[in-house]
DNA sequence: AAGCTATCTAGCTCTGTGGCTAAATAGTGA
DNA sequence: TCACTATTTAGCCACAGAGCTAGATAGCTT
């Protein structure tokens, strides 16, 4: 992914795979009940898991002929709240977990 | 808009659009002031700024001939830190600030 | 191996979006 | 009113992306 950033936003942006990453927060789920949550297609589905697992925000385990996917919520973490942190600092508090300082990114 | 966070997210999702509002964070600039930060064209970014409007992450504020943009820093934290607060509670902090007394004439 | 389930990949269509140039609009000043 | 600056709107093109169906792949079971 070009900008770590850029991959994460750009998965954000589709409301269904938002509500994926809502519906991991709980555990991780078969791709097969992720699918049974929505109403458009299995392949559909897969796709955005895969743009998902692209940006890092999910992990995939496979056991037997089934694919679970969890949630990385630190990457969540990092990539929007490290932009939230700089443009409105005074409303959103980064939690930082152990080391990991990945220095900020500045300007292209 | 649809959705609050559609909006929000859709225009968090080009980088030109995010670098806007990281340019904003210290005070309000005029379009033209934006365009000269970037090498593309000033209808293109007059488009990212109606962008940014529609989601209510900036306020236009016009003087003279000129239009000044400012980050609405509270759209932001609402929409997108609800989201990882419900995602990724562990990791991120949304500092609430309290009632808004909107007192006239806080910035002229 | 055959047959079954779960999931992904390929190929297609259609819409949305970002870029551009050219023209329109808003406001200032002679 | 005319000229000038700042910014937006309109129209076009190209590409990315989200949905679908059909077919491929992975792994289990008999």
């Amino acid at each position: 992914m070009a900008d770590e950033q850029s991959g994460v936003f750009r998965a954000l942006a589709d409301a269904t795979r938002r509500q994926i990453l809502q519906d991991l927060r709980d555990g991780e789920l078969s791709a097969g009940e992720i699918v049974a949550r929505f109403t458009i297609s299995g392949p559909s589905i897969s796709r955005h898991l895969t743009v998902l697992k692209a940006a890092g925000l999910v992990t995939e385990r496979r056991e037997a002929n089934r694919i679970y996917y969890s949630l990385v919520p630190e990457r969540l973490a990092v990539s929007v709240g490290n932009f939230l942190s700089v443009v409105c600092p005074e409303q959103v508090v980064l939690r930082q977990r152990r080391a990991k300082t990945t220095r900020a990114g500045s300007r292209t």
